[in-house]
This record gives structure tokens, C-alpha cells and sequence, in this order.
DNA sequence: TGTACATCAGTGAACGCGCGTTCACTGATGTAC
DNA sequence: TGTACATCAGTGAACGCGCGTTCACTGATGTAC
């Protein structure tokens, strides 16, 4: 059901719905699923009239693909931070959980996940969740716990480290681990990281 | 052009030969490219025959996928390892010639790495390039220079940020880098985890 | 050594599918006078 | 306040494409007697 119902010829707000309808084919099916006709049929209007909003297919695609980096930036800064005292452990604490969102996100709406990162229509990093990677390790070196000497370019370790859990883990060879195997691969992921940061 | 000719009706080496051009396709365009008809087509061959050898198009899928991780694992074990005189430096750079084996494979042969992880075809984890993983971490503990305290678990973490980096500069947002930035992310990427193993 | 016959490995035509996209159109809307 | 007309946002029919797969078939091969 479209989130605005039509009310006569005219739609009103065709562009939005039509994106809505995608972000939900992404949502269900991933990438592959962002069918301009199917997003058309779900909203009730004709496939042709997604012609008047969009340039073609991939310009669709690309709309979903920035909505779902967008939650995943999301999943990262709304994920609960472990309480801490000691502000260096604090500090740690707000990296792991924009780790933990980052699985968690992939794990939960890995559709989404996907269409994310989907080739079919390449874009540059998404700055905002790499800004929030950024300033998690700021937080390292301030706290005093990183040493600043390896500040720079910690960034893409990191990220890699967690984009390559979340991807084996949802996406590849370890989907078939039974839940708390994949709970504890996390964890021991985490602890990783911690180590080359500090160690 | 298919690798055994055909000499009359028969074509003696069907099998094989439709795998082949599909291992072909694999690699210009990656598993996508993977198309029963077109492989037929190559080889020669009227569509219908493939399916006296497949049962249907995943099974094709499937055999190149095999082909695929194979090749990853051979890219892995003969990547040349820096001569080393300390046996802990030279458990090291087994650990990191791996690596570098694997980001390579990646760069040099993207459609093989993603046809390795086709979601199309689900498998099971590659044991071969498990096995190579496992036994440098083992090297490493038996170098002295990993605790045997940590290495239980170890090779997950490692093959996560490994593959992370090679899918995010191959398949990701990192692809824009230039070749200079790519080298140094991973050279980074390496010693990230050199210390997060016994830093 | 020859022959009947089962089996195997190919063939070509066709089906059904669903997609992205184009085309000429029409109904609704808003603006100039 | 009413009307002509340009513009905008929809429509339905159709195209071309290429795919995986099924079907009834035929040519080649090998084996039993």
C-alpha cells in the first residue's frame, strides 16, 4: 500500500511514492529486486509514468541506494553505546557500537545491506557513516587510548574489518553459522579490532 | 573458442567444455555473465545439449563457483612470501603473502572473486583456503610470536578484514581510489592486523 | 562377423516470461488576457 | 469572471530482447546374440 493513496488522474507525490515502492522491493529482495514495473504496479499508476520522475532504471536504483546508506548510518549512530566511566573505555565503547550497528544492520535488513553497496550503480563512500567512523577514533586519541601515531588512516582497516564480517556473515559463507556462533564471531571480531588499535 | 573442438555429432568433452566457456564468461563479467545459452553458443553447440549435463542453470553456476574459489585458494598459496631469516618474521610474511594472494586475486580477477562468492548458489566456506589461513596462524604460534592464548578463533577475524578490504576496493566504494591509494590501504590493512594479532 | 536394438548425446522449434523503454495519446491544471 | 491555450502528469499498446526450459525428434554408438 502506498503511503499516499492517489486521489484522482493526478497522483500528487508519484516521485516519492515510486521510490517508497523500490525501497521496499530492496528491502524484501536486495538489489535485484528494484523492478521499475513492480514499483509502478504496487503504487497503481503505469509503468510509463515513472518516465515523468525518473531518466531510467538505474536512476531509481541510485535513489534506493542512498536511502539505504543513509539507515545504515542510522543503525550505526542509534545503536546503544555501552556505559562506561573510564573515558578511554567509553571512547572504545562508542566504536564498538557503530560496529555492532553495522552487523546488526546487515543482519537485519540485508536488502538493504546490499542495495547499499549494489555495483549496478557504482557511488562514492557515504560520508556521513565514514564521519562517524572518524570521529569514533578522534575519540580514541583524545581519551588518550590510541596512540596518535597510528591516527591516520585507521579508518579503512577498520571499516574493512567489519564490512568483511557483515558481508561473510549475511551475504557469504558463514550465513550458515548457527545464530550464537555468529554472535560470538562478532564479538571476536570486536576484540580484534580492539587489539590492532591498542594493543 | 572451446578448448576441445568438436570431431562430428558428438562432441566427446561436452561437459567440460560448457564449463570452460562459463569459467570464461565468469571472468569478463562476473557470475552474472554466467549464461547457460550463450556458453552453448560459444562452445558451439545447440542450447539443449548443456541440459544432458546439468540439470539446470544453478549447476552451471555451481561448477564455476567451485572453479572460482579454487583459483582464489591457488592465488593465495603461490603469491611469493618475503625471505625472512627469523622464523617469527617468516610466519609472518606466510600470514601476509596470503593476503596480499587474496587482494590480488580480487584486483586482477574480479569476476573470478565474485563468482568465488556468488550468492546465486549458496556453499559452504572454501576448506582448501581455510586450511592455508589455518596453518599460518599455527605457524605463527609455533614461531612464538602469536600467544597460544589467541589463536583459537583467530582466522575468522583475519579472513573478515582481508576480504573486506578486497571486496570494498574491488566491488565497493573504495574502487574510485587511485592505484597508488589502493596499494597503501592494503599495505595499512596488513599491519592492522599483524598488530592486532600480537601487538 | 553381422545384425537388431537399446541407449546415449545431440538438434531445432517453440513457449512463456517479464523486463526496460518508446510512442502517440489524453485528461487535468494553471496562467494570461 | 470567464475563456483560450500552453504545459504538465498521467495512460495503454506495443516493441524488442534474451533468457531458461520443454518437447518430440534424430543421428551415433555400443552391446547381445
Amino acid at each position: 500500500m502506498a503511503a499516499s493513496a492517489r486521489k484522482g488522474y493526478h497522483h500528487g507525490d508519484l516521485s516519492n511514492a515510486l521510490v517508497e515502492a523500490a525501497i521496499e522491493l530492496a528491502r524484501e529482495g536486495g538489489p535485484e529486486a528494484i523492478v521499475l514495473r513492480e514499483a509502478a504496479r504496487r503504487v497503481g499508476v503505469s509503468a510509463t509514468s515513472a518516465y515523468r520522475h525518473f531518466t531510467n532504471h538505474h536512476d531509481l536504483i541510485l535513489a534506493v541506494k542512498a536511502y539505504a546508506q543513509q539507515e545504515l548510518t542510522r543503525a550505526m549512530a542509534t545503536e546503544p553505546v555501552a556505559s562506561e566511566t573510564d573515558a578511554g573505555a567509553r571512547a572504545l565503547a562508542r566504536l564498538h557500537a557503530l560496529g555492532r550497528g553495522y552487523v546488526r544492520f546487515a543482519q537485519t535488513e540485508s536488502g538493504w545491506f546490499r542495495a547499499a553497496f549494489t555495483r549496478e550503480v557504482p557511488t562514492a563512500v557515504s560520508s556521513e557513516s565514514f564521519r562517524l567512523l572518524s570521529d569514533a577514533l578522534d575519540g580514541l586519541v583524545a581519551a588518550g587510548v590510541l596512540p596518535a601515531a597510528r591516527r591516520a588512516g585507521a579508518e579503512t582497516p577498520v571499516w574493512a574489518t567489519i564490512h568483511g564480517i557483515a558481508t561473510l556473515l549475511v551475504d557469504g559463507p558463514l550465513a550458515s553459522l548457527p545464530a550464537s556462533e555468529q554472535t560470538e564471531t562478532v564479538m571476536r571480531t570486536q576484540e580484534f579490532i580492539t587489539r590492532a588499535l591498542m594493543g
